[in-house]
DNA sequence: CGGTGTGTTGAAAGGTGTCAATGCTAGTGG
DNA sequence: CCACTAGCATTGACACCTTTCAACACACCG
C-alpha cells in the first residue's frame, strides 16, 4: 500500500529538510488523497483552465509546458517523485501553464483548502512547502540560464546534470544511471532546440565519452567531464539546510 | 514620509487581490523597516552568499540575475515597485541568484523571521505572500517561453509588453510611455541575445511605428500591433481574483 | 507485414553572433 | 566655453550555430 509512511513521496522530499515528528507524518499523509494511475500523455492541468487540486507526485514523471498558437512548444520543468504540481492552486483562479504526464504516474491530491490550513497549523510544515517551491523556482531560474546564455552542447550536459542531482535526491539514480522517458523532441522542447539539432547534440555527448543514452535508459559515463562541460554547480538542488535563525526559531 | 499606509507599495500590492483591513495594513507596516536609498549598480543579494532578508521594493528598479564563469550573465526577472526580493530567504540559507539595483532604489527590509510567523498569524495575508510567489513564478515562466521559442523580434515585443502591464498595475505608465533604465545590453542578457542583435531589434520596432525609444524613456506606439506579433496573453500577470472556495474560506 | 512514431543523417538556408569601426551624448576639467 | 573622456548606441561585413527540409533507418505493434 502506498499510503504509508515509509514510501510516501511526500514525506521522503520533506525528511530533506526537516526530522518529521510522527505527528506531523500522519498530517502530510492525512492531506492526500489517493488518485488512480494516469496513463501517459495526458494532461493533468491545461493552461487557462480552472485550478482547483494540487497534487503531489508519487511515481512517473510529468511535466510542465506552455503552448504557443503556432504549435510550438515549451517545456518549464520536470515533475519528479516528491514535487508538488500546482502549489499555487490555493492562490490562483486559473492555470497559468499545463501539465501533462509523460509515463504511467501516480498522483496524490491535496485540497488547496486543506494546505492553507496548513500553513498557520504547523510552522514547520509550511517552512517545508515554502522550501519546495523555493527550489523550484531555483530550477526554474537555471532553465532560463540554460537556455538564455548556453549553446546547445553544454545546455544539454547541465540538464542532464540536474536531472542526474534531482533524481538521485529520490532514489532513482543506480551506478550513474537512470530512466529516461523523454523523446528527443520532447528535449528540443525543454532546450530551446530542434529536434535534429537534439539528435545531433546528443550524439557529439556519447561520441566524447560523456554518456551514454538509448531509448529509455541514460547513463552518465563521466559525470566530472559532463560537469566540465556544463559548468554545472549543484548548489541550487542542494540546499537542505535551513537558516539558523529560523531552525532555532522552529525548534522550541 | 513613506511609511504610511497610502503610498506603502506592499500594501499597494496586496490590494491588487485583497481587501485588506486596516489591522492588517498596519501589520503589514510593521512588518518592513526603512531603509536608505541605495544607488544603482549595487548587489543587494550575491550568489552563493547568505540569504538573510527579504527586501520590497519601494521605488526604483532591481533586477535578478545569474553570473556564468565566462563572464556572461542571464538576468530572471526585474523586481518592480511592490515586488518582494528573495521571500525565499526564510528557507534557505544561501542566494541561488543575484539581485542588483539598476536605478536609485528604496528598499524596505523584511525579517525572515516575522514573515514566517505571519504566515501563521494571518491565513489572508499569508494567502497574499503565497499570491505574490506564485506571480513571480508565472513570470519567470514566460521568461523560459520567451527566451526557448520565440525569435528575437517577439521575443522583445513580447518582454516590452509585460513591462508596460506590470508598471501599469503599479500606476507607473502614463499614456503608455514609462521610464526605461535598461541598457541595450542589459536588455540582451535579460532575452538571451547580443547587444548588437538587440539594437537591430529595437531599430525594427521602431522603423514598424511599433515604440518609441529614446535613451530612458520608452513608449509604445501601438499596442494593439505589438500584442498582435509578441502573441501576448497577460492572463499570467492578472490574476487577482482568488479561488472561490479559498475566498469564502478566508471571508466568515 | 505494413504502419507509425521516433531516431539519424545530409545539404542548404537563415537567424544571431562576432568583430570592429564610427557616432552620439553627458559629464568633467581646464 | 571648449576639449576631452567614457559609456552607450549604431552600423557593416562576415562567420557560425542552429534550423529547415527531406530522405532514410529502425523498432515496436496490431
Amino acid at each position: 500500500m502506498d499510503m504509508s509512511t515509509k514510501n510516501n513521496a511526500l514525506i521522503l522530499k520533506f525528511s530533506l529538510i526537516l526530522d518529521l515528528t510522527e505527528e506531523e507524518k500522519s498530517i502530510l499523509l492525512s492531506l492526500q488523497n489517493e488518485c488512480d494511475s494516469i496513463p501517459p500523455q495526458t494532461d493533468i492541468v491545461v493552461e487557462g483552465e480552472d485550478l482547483s487540486t494540487t497534487y503531489i507526485v508519487q511515481s512517473g514523471w510529468t511535466y510542465t509546458y506552455k503552448l504557443l498558437p503556432d504549435g510550438k512548444q515549451q517545456i518549464l520543468n520536470f515533475n519528479l517523485c516528491g514535487d508538488i504540481i500546482g502549489p499555487y492552486a490555493m492562490v490562483l483562479k486559473q492555470a497559468d501553464h499545463s501539465v501533462r504526464t509523460l509515463t504511467e504516474t501516480k498522483l496524490f491530491k491535496v485540497d488547496p483548502e486543506k494546505l492553507l490550513d496548513l500553513l498557520s497549523e504547523s510552522p514547520r510544515l509550511a517552512v517545508a512547502i515554502f522550501w519546495s517551491a523555493a527550489r523550484d523556482g531555483a530550477i526554474l531560474g537555471e532553465q532560463v540560464t540554460r537556455i538564455g546564455r548556453r549553446p546547445a552542447y553544454e545546455r544539454m550536459a547541465h540538464l542532464l546534470l540536474e536531472l542526474l542531482r534531482r533524481l538521485e535526491s529520490v532514489g532513482l539514480v543506480v551506478d550513474d544511471k537512470f530512466d529516461f522517458p523523454l523523446t528527443q523532441e520532447l528535449l528540443a522542447d525543454t532546450l530551446g532546440l530542434t529536434s535534429v539539432h537534439v539528435n545531433r547534440t546528443i550524439r557529439a555527448l556519447k561520441k566524447d565519452g560523456l554518456i551514454n543514452y538509448k531509448s529509455d535508459l541514460m547513463k552518465i559515463i563521466n559525470q566530472d567531464g559532463l560537469r566540465k562541460v556544463a559548468d554545472f554547480d549543484a548548489n541550487y538542488l542542494e540546499q537542505t539546510d535551513l537558516p539558523d535563525e529560523i531552525a532555532s526559531h522552529l525548534d522550541p
